[in-house]
DNA sequence: ATTGACTCTATAGTTATTATAGAGTTTATA
DNA sequence: TATAAACTCTATAATAACTATAGAGTCAAT
């Protein structure tokens, strides 16, 4: 059994981190000790790779809840971990569409100005006045 | 001279937004009329599209503060203005690279599954217990 | 006994809004 | 004129996922 700190250095998760996990019950409330200090055990550690593996993927901690949730009922069919999964990527796909015609927009502002410029010429300031492009 | 709500409606942004920005120091603390009412000339509406176009870049609050400071000091270089556009693409360019290889993986992991089969024979749960794939 | 490292709970801060509650103002209608 | 509807005011809390405190308690070593 291993103390809040040793679990935070094995996982890499900050030790407020894992507490608030356990307030928001991703991970189920830990074993205390005589002086009550919380004790995990080697699937605590898993437990919390599973759910730091996921939020690296962006997944959102209620995402990551049911994914808990399915996994304890393993003879579910799994097409809610597809839904869940394909409305993810396209969130993260259409984000990635949003940049992308941001980074463009800004780009250009960038390129409306150098440097050594006064304000008063500046093409960026100039252009952020104007009404935004639109789209089409 | 127009109310808050007239403003919010030419403007776009919310009532609350607008007042937002006016405790933020992005706009100007209106007028008020007799009974307390905000009071909006054509100005306002003009500053306030400009804010909105910068939030549309994705600017955050504090580097359109700085915009608009140096808007009001029109005779200062440019320079500042041109740092501040560099650091903000970097960004969101570093953003679009880290979801496009979330993406990836995202998509990778979702081929893991196919409809119909048991959480228990799942390759998206069994993949996100696995320790994540680094990226070397 | 005391120090230092660790842990505990509770609370507040982060960003840019959005959403209330409860009170006051203005405009339109009966 | 009374009343209702629509609007506005301030202040406060909620959102997401942490991070950072404060103040107190625990534990191991000196
Ligand atoms: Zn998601
Ligand atoms: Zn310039
Ligand atoms: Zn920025
Ligand atoms: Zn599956």
């Amino acid at each position: 059994m291993i103390k809040i700190g040793e679990l935070s250095k094995v996982t890499g998760c900050s030790v407020q981190t894992i507490r608030h996990y356990e307030k928001e019950q991703l991970i189920a409330s830990a074993e205390r000790s005589e002086g009550n200090f919380r004790l995990y055990d080697e699937a605590a550690v898993e437990q919390l790779l599973f759910i730091k593996h996921c939020r690296s993927l962006d997944l959102s901690l209620p995402e990551i809840r049911q994914l808990l949730a399915l996994n304890r009922s393993p003879g579910a069919q799994c097409d809610d971990v597809n839904r869940m999964m394909d409305r993810h990527i396209e969130q993260v796909e259409a984000r990635i569409q949003e940049l992308t015609k941001l980074n463009e927009q800004l780009r250009k502002l960038r390129r409306s100005c150098s440097n050594r410029r006064t304000v008063k010429q500046c093409g960026i300031l100039r252009n952020l006045s104007a009404t935004p492009v639109s789209s089409g």
